[in-house]
DNA sequence: GTGCGCAGCTTATCGTTGATAAATAACTTT
DNA sequence: AAAGTTATTTATCAACGATAAGCTGCGCAC
């Protein structure tokens, strides 16, 4: 049977899916493919550089909202580039520690100058613009990595609340971190990122 | 000879820093104890449970600044507090690596409930005051993560400089990216949540 | 159409790794 | 001195990423 890069990764993504990175052997992707494990290595270098394949096809799938809309304030540009990113590293399993662990080889550079321009048009220095564009997206990863690294279940829960109960504070803000999810836990980040951006402009 | 939990972590935070997360074997560390591989099972369920006593340990020497100070304004503690957690991960190599694969376990919760006083006194709800750090703590992680994904050379500097001559904004913001340094970016960063956290005071 | 050459796979095998089981040594308790 | 506990060793496992060498089938020159 004859496969091509891009079936690798396919496969590859599918498994991840189902196994998550700590059993993605190159073993079990040849297996799907219905191949011997080395056949992968006439494809790729090896497994580090199908790995960095694979996060690019995750971005390219899914991380749609690279470029400003022409009706759209910056604020809203960044929102919704930051969202697109993080749904697209949370599509996959372990999304974020592939991503984390490849490097960035960024190949087309017009979505980027197209986002400086935006946020230079808004009065931001290119230098600042790029400096903003840097810390939302080391919060996204930060955020999915936490977000992704769920075992079963968060480990002594009933003490926390224990703990919590001479401590005023804790307990409410505890209270309220269990109210609302991960979504708007991150939501709530990056909309301090942006207010700060916004009393810089 | 007769060896220790204690005497193990630190043997493997040595290890850790000579050959990173990736060269660090069980049998590395217990060859640097002059004690058979095995042995080290004995006082660590897996290499997993070694790696999270490793972290408690890194956290331990160098985050110290985990208790805001009476003089101090939140924004100065929050800074401080962010630093502190930074320069910690930073002290190991791959030591973002190291902390964002093991669980969180928690077991000290006086500093948390401090914390919170702290911001609460400053006029933020207990809910907002841990999203506020849980922002700041992701987006640490997501720093040191990318400062210590350093390999040899950035790949095709040239290339970038050359693409860079057609887009101005692109060409301005790498020439001020370059000029300044890790820490000033993650300052910067730091900068927008603090300054966006003010705005909701 | 015959033979050359390369793309693309298979088979075989290597060294390393994390982990477990069982045997053993040393030290304590009784 | 016998029994038990603690902490290690020896032996061994299955799984992994990776490499080397051999086999197969297609396309093209002549």
């Amino acid at each position: 049977m004859k496969i091509d890069r891009d079936q690798i990764v396919d496969t590859a993504l599918t498994v991840l899916n189902e196994v998550g990175v700590d059993g993605l052997s190159t073993r079990l992707i040849a297996q799907r493919l219905g191949v011997q494990q080395p056949a992968l290595y006439w494809h790729f270098k090896g497994k580090q550089a199908l790995l960095a394949a694979m996060n690019l096809e995750m971005l390219k799938r899914r991380h749609t909202r690279r470029t400003p809309l022409a009706s759209e304030t910056w604020q809203d540009f960044l929102r919704a580039n930051a969202r697109s990113f993080r749904s697209a590293l949370l599509a996959w399993r372990d999304g974020a520690r592939v991503h984390a662990g490849t490097e960035a080889e960024s190949t087309d550079l017009d979505p980027i100058e197209a986002q400086l321009e935006c946020l230079v048009a808004a009065g931001f220095t290119p230098g600042q613009a790029l400096e903003l564009q840097i810390a939302i997206g080391r919060y996204v990863v930060g955020c999915v990595l936490e977000e992704q690294a769920n075992t079963a279940d968060p480990p002594g829960e009933a003490a926390l609340d224990a703990a919590a109960q001479t401590r005023p504070n804790l307990a409410k803000a505890i209270a309220h971190y269990r109210a609302s999810g991960h979504e708007a836990l991150f939501e709530a980040g990056l909309d301090l990122l942006i207010r700060g951006a916004e009393s810089k402009s």
